[in-house]
RNA sequence: CGCGGAGUAGAGCAGUUGGUAGCUCGUCGGGCUCAUAACCCGGAGGUCGCAGGUUCAAGUCCUGUCUCCGCAACCA
């Protein structure tokens, strides 16, 4: 039990999802997942901040609005509608949703900006002699080779084109400190070692943190060519978002930061615990305490995808088996560190298994022996036997249990031990057989005994599950009509009040026809697959990128060549190393396909490359030029051409 | 030799400081009948990736090796 939270400010937060699309079930996770630790914080008695929101900047929404025909304004508008419905629809209790357009927010990222800026912390850039063009990256002097890029060994040379940065390398010494100081901050553990043997150690390279490439973010308000660039603008939300502000922020945000949890995705860990810690020390302002990156669900073994046909969205499934058990399965499913993985058949097991079977018939079948028994009526546990205490002792041992896993971020952990909660009561009914004392008059108060400790055993189980499932939660208490529903009253078994008269009794959770759930599945995909195939289409078709004159076109050079030889390049995952003959002889050509074909399959192909391309090395290989291919979603398809045509033909 | 993690019953996973190998689902058999064809018990099924080593004792420590994954690099 915890007994000096009361009271104590408790700040948890997502990652703010970026509005670009419509996020489908494994995006959802994370949500639900900061949920449950929330409303866990919650019923213990924090006081609890849950904030959760949309990142809305940036090129990508730019080019996709101009796409759809709307203003990014409208774009994000639309989409972060969707992303906050699906919240709801999760019965998610956030208790602040910010968009990064929100005006406030916008106004404090500025301030952050000059701030950073008057004290030196950001800077105007220009690349001296320090930017390798052909590798279109920029080096610190100690990263240099010889005096050269360290990539690909060519010179590198002064640049002009300006652009705020934010001097990483300054706080690098003091990140590395915290960090290893701090051992928790970063969570799991496997993660700090990546940051810290990827990045930081190795040296921070001051971090671009203005463009002036699009005009989709907040602008730099003393020099508005720029705008401010992604990380800053979305970080920020964890403290705009509470009233911080540079000249002296608000009492909230006073109270409740540190924030206690970032909960984010495995893939942003890096900015969450380099970028925003020293962002944080160049504000003087106290990092937070943790930084969870959590695993990823993913269809079966593959990513979800649209192109793929997997996707799965939260609020479909919730139609289908409901909010609960889709809260259940992603919540139970997902491990701790390593990736989970959905699919139409463990959700099947899983509801099936520990929702109607174990708990739905637990609640069930003990409401239903009450009624008959006794009319509904709770009696006083008088006549108490050994095999009791057991229950008892489960019944508090689940609860230090649950504390203990939801400290550790093992939320599945968490939730089986509640369901082994409900398989000790359905074990106990067995040592008990309460049909057995019914047909002995006498056995009357032991039989009222039993099946008191089964309602509280069951009320144990309706107040621990609030947290994870919130409706489940309802649902069993006004079953068993108990209104003794906080957290506390698990201190000690028995706060259930005999002589309650029992509600109704109803199957909490219907057990689930896979055949019927497979063909409403397919009802429901061929319902929105025949609205509009091309709307669908268009989801997963890249924007068409801006307008350009013939003469640009004319700049490129394209032939046709054929595969002579193909191999992998070694130390490399994905690229290929192709010589062609192109009509003058040989070239060598490196292309990052290797995820998509074999290299003896392409040997004897005609394919179209760029013949006028600057050479490039690429993990040691000289690349002349460029193959074609066509890409859509996360299939990608090389483009050959007709074997009559001969080597070194121009496209035009 | 870039850094790190993982390989345990058909599937998915636990295994804390080395001391009789567990859980869930599935499967087979039994029990029970209050309940949602549910519930409870039991059986079968693993040489704990492979090879060495330390130890009275190794899934657990050490060395080597194979495979998979994550991060980085790279995607012209």
């Amino acid at each position: 039990m915890c007994k000096n939270c009361k009271g104590k400010p408790y700040y948890i937060t997502t990652a703010i999802a970026y509005t670009s699309r419509k996020p489908h079930i494994g995006n959802s996770y994370e949500i639900v997942l900061t949920d449950a630790i929330a409303r866990y914080k919650r019923m213990q008695g924090y006081d609890v901040l849950f904030q959760t929101g949309t990142d809305e900047h940036g090129q990508k929404i730019e080019t996709y609005a101009q796409a759809e025909g709307c203003t990014p304004k409208e774009y994000v508008d639309k989409v972060a509608g969707e992303i906050k419905a699906i919240c709801d629809v999760l019965n998610t209790s956030y208790d602040k949703f910010i968009r990064t357009t929100d005006p406030d927010h916008e106004r404090v990222v500025q301030k952050i900006f000059r701030k950073l800026y008057e004290q030196g912390d950001i800077y105007k850039g220009s690349y001296e002699g320090l930017y390798c063009t052909p590798c279109e990256s920029f080096w610190t002097d100690s990263q240099l080779v010889d005096g050269k890029c360290p990539t690909c060994g060519n010179e590198v040379k002064p640049m002009k084109e300006e652009a705020y940065f934010l001097k990483l390398s300054k706080y690098q010494k003091q990140l590395e400190e915290h960090i290893e100081n701090n051992p928790d901050f970063i969570y799991p553990e496997s993660r700090k070692k990546e940051m810290l043997n990827n990045f930081i150690k190795p040296g921070l390279q001051d971090l671009c943190v203005s463009r002036t490439s699009f005009k989709w973010g907040i602008p730099v308000d003393f020099d508005d060519k720029h705008v401010v660039y992604v990380w800053l603008d979305a970080l920020s939300n964890y403290i705009t978002g509470l009233g911080y502000d540079p000249d002296g922020s608000s009492e909230k945000y006073k109270k409740y930061w540190p924030a206690d949890a970032h909960i984010i995705g495995k893939d942003i860990v890096r900015f969450h615990t380099i970028y925003w810690p020293i962002m944080l020390m160049a504000l003087g302002e106290p990092l937070p305490k943790q930084v969870y990156g959590h695993p990823w669900l993913l269809f079966g073994e593959d990513k979800m995808s649209k192109s793929r046909g997997n996707v799965i969205y939260a609020d479909a499934l919730a139609q289908l088996i409901g909010v609960d058990a889709v809260r259940y399965y992603l919540l139970s499913e997902m491990p701790f560190a390593s990736d989970g993985s959905i699919t139409y058949d463990t959700i099947i097991e899983r509801f099936n298994s520990d929702l109607a079977n174990t708990l739905g018939n637990l609640v069930n079948r003990t409401i239903a022996m009450n009624k008959k028994y006794f009319g509904g009526t709770v009696q006083e546990p008088a006549v108490r036997e050994a095999v009791d205490s057991e229950l008892e002792q489960f019944c508090c041992d689940t609860v230090k249990k649950v504390d203990e896993c939801i400290d550790k971020f093992h939320i599945s952990d968490a939730l089986e031990a509640v369901i082994n909660l409900a398989k000790r009561c359905n074990k106990y009914i067995d040592e008990t057989t309460p049909w057995a004392l019914a047909k002995d008059e006498a056995q009357k108060p032991r039989l009222g005994t039993v099946l008191y400790n089964l309602l509280e055993g069951i009320r144990y189980i309706a107040v621990l599950i609030e947290p994870f499932m919130p409706d489940t939660h309802k649902a069993i208490l006004e079953q068993i009509n108990c209104d003794v529903k906080d957290y506390d009253s698990l201190e000690k078994f028995g706060a259930f009040k005999p002589g309650t008269v029992l509600g109704e009794a109803a199957p909490l959770f219907v057990r689930i026809d896979p055949e019927k759930l497979y063909a409403e599945i397919d009802a429901m995909q061929k319902a929105s697959a025949d609205k509009s195939i091309t709307e669908i289409e268009a989801e997963v078709t890249e924007p068409i990128a801006p307008e350009i004159s013939i003469d640009d076109f004319g700049k490129s050079d394209i032939r046709v060549g054929e595969v002579l030889a193909c191999e992998k390049v070694k130390k490399s995952k994905k690229l290929l190393k192709f010589t062609l003959a192109d009509g003058f002889g040989e070239r060598t050509i490196v292309s990052g396909i290797a995820q998509y074909y074999k290299p003896e399959e392409l040997v004897g192909k005609k394919v179209l490359f760029v013949a006028n391309l600057k050479p490039v090395k690429l993990c040691g290989v000289e690349s002349q030029g460029m193959i074609l291919s066509a890409e859509k979603g996360d299939s990608l398809t090389l483009i050959t051409v007709d074997n009559a045509i001969g080597n070194g033909s121009k496209i035009v």
